[in-house]
DNA sequence: TGAAATGTTGGGGCG
DNA sequence: ACGCCCCAACATTTC
């Protein structure tokens, strides 16, 4: 019997993989390895995303019956070793869309080539292959609805799931330079580390039961209720999805299946596709994590001058739902879709920040942090992006906190300072009288913050440095 | 996947 | 009864 890698990279699971499956069919005993390539990496993980990481592959392990080989360093130079020590001709892996892992992976193949070692990539990321969906004149879509509409859905219909692999034969070796889970170092020794993880359960058995919960419960009144930063109607599959821990296939095939309200199902999968055009975007526009996607942008006057950027970090900048998002993204490792988009606002509108900050910031703290999600998602807010939101599209905190937490529950959970204040008061606390404030234990400046700027203010100057620009060619 | 400014309409108070 | 004003409430435009 022949022995084959397997290559795990972000399809952290065994069912609907793919690769794994071809390898399994093939008849190979497999040599399941993991390879932590800081090496070859311009984009190296964040903080959050290596922790959740080391739970994962914790969990794989296991359900390998802890057989996961790992290793540090430079890939090319690992699976050359692995293959000519333990005389393996075939390798097997899922591919990765990241302008880093492309051209690393890309290299390895012409060496493998060289080398007679087979290699076989598949798709267990994507509904919808970068490369196969184009316009009538072959260059690629810039607008989501009819990259989604006409390019995906008129396209053919994403691979159904596969089953695990029903003989997962491992084979009986023990490579020399293999190092434990824990040898990678994922794990910082700050407490945070430990904190961050606890409202989560990592790895592909946990992500299922996720999915689940949320087709019979979340997805009806997705449409609507996924606005509401305290409701239980969005997925927060994110992390799982982006290890690979499920795959996009899975949400959506369970989501076509499901009892819940068509608009409900359409809407939910059309944000599988947002996911898909960020992929897309990065892929056919590889400068997208630090290049301004419309060059008229480069000419923005930015405030790069660091005076509020921490106390937009640390949840300090007075403004409640601000405060309370960016502390939940601290504190959990996660942030709800709709603060995303207030915060992203508020630091390239109101504070007048280059969105690379925020992006950078995100990638740090998100576990779901995706080189192509975060960019795309970051040149939208900032409207520099690919149909991305109009710059003079400037959100107001305050309006947006009374419109979608209108209980103020969501500010509470995460600013206990101003647990006692009542709703009416909440999202603009700074308006209480002195007696108010005392009365809820919520003086201004004291015990919260007062507004770090004005959002009226901040709102016209935004609108001039737009104006600034707006002329220029693109 | 906004917000604010501006425009329009229609009901009610009032002389 | 009528015109006038006020001003919500809604619609449209602009940034």
């Amino acid at each position: 019997m022949s022995t084959a890698i397997f290559w795990f990279r972000q399809d952290l699971r065994l069912q609907d993989n793919p690769a794994l499956y071809a390898a399994c069919h093939a008849g190979h005993d497999i040599l399941p390895i993991y390879i932590l390539d800081e090496e070859n990496c311009d984009w190296p993980m964040g903080g959050a995303s290596k922790v959740w990481l080391h739970h994962s592959l914790t969990h794989l392990n296991q359900k390998l019956g802890g057989r996961l080989q790992c290793f540090s360093g430079d890939a090319k130079a690992i699976l050359k070793t692995l293959c000519n020590t333990h005389d393996i001709k075939h390798i097997y892996w899922n591919r990765c869309y990241e302008p880093w892992r492309i051209k690393r992976d890309s290299a390895i193949k012409t060496l493998c080539t060289e080398q007679n070692i087979a290699c076989y990539s598949d798709n267990a990321s994507l509904l919808w292959e970068p490369w196969q969906v184009s316009k009538q004149d072959g260059t690629a879509y810039k607008v989501f609805t009819p990259y989604y509409k006409k390019g995906c859905l008129y396209a053919e219909a994403p691979r159904k799931p596969l089953p695990a692999p029903k003989h997962l034969n491992l084979a009986d070796l023990s490579p020399k330079n293999a190092l434990t889970i824990d040898a990678l170092s994922l794990c910082p020794t700050r407490s945070w580390g430990e904190e961050i993880i606890t409202d989560w359960k990592i790895g592909e058995d946990h992500a299922h039961a996720k999915l689940s919960d949320f087709m019979d419960g979340g997805l009806t009144n997705y449409k609507d209720g996924r606005n509401f930063p305290n409701k239980a109607n969005v997925s927060r599959l994110s992390p799982h999805l982006h290890f690979g821990e499920i795959s996009p296939n899975q949400a959506w095939y369970a989501a076509a299946q499901a009892s819940a309200p068509e608009q409900d199902v359409t809407c939910f999968k059309s944000e599988l596709g947002w996911r898909e055009f960020s992929y897309y975007l990065l892929y056919h526009f590889p400068e997208l994590p630090h290049k301004n996607f419309q060059d008229k942008f480069d000419a923005f006057p930015w405030h790069d001058d660091q005076e509020y950027l921490s106390a937009w970090q640390k949840g300090q900048t007075g403004y409640p739902i601000i405060d309370a998002a960016m502390r939940e993204l601290y504190q959990t490792g996660y942030m709800h879709n709709r603060p995303r988009m207030i915060v992203g606002s508020f630091l390239v509108k109101n504070l007048l920040y280059p969105w690379q900050a925020g992006e950078k910031w995100f990638w740090d703290c998100l576990f779901d942090a995706d080189l192509a999600s975060n960019s795309a998602s970051w040149q939208w807010v900032a409207g520099s992006g690919a149909d991305a939101a109009p710059y003079f599209r400037i959100f107001n905190p305050i309006t947006q906190s009374e419109k979608f937490d209108p209980d103020g529950q969501y500010i509470k959970k995460y600013v206990p300072e101003l647990k006692h204040v009542p709703a009416s008061l909440i999202h603009k606390p700074w308006d209480m009288t002195i007696s108010e404030q005392r009365m809820y234990n919520a003086v201004i400046g004291k015990d919260y913050p007062a507004p770090i700027i004005d959002v009226k203010e901040t709102r016209e100057r935004a609108l001039a440095a737009y104006s600034s620009i707006k002329q220029v060619q693109d």
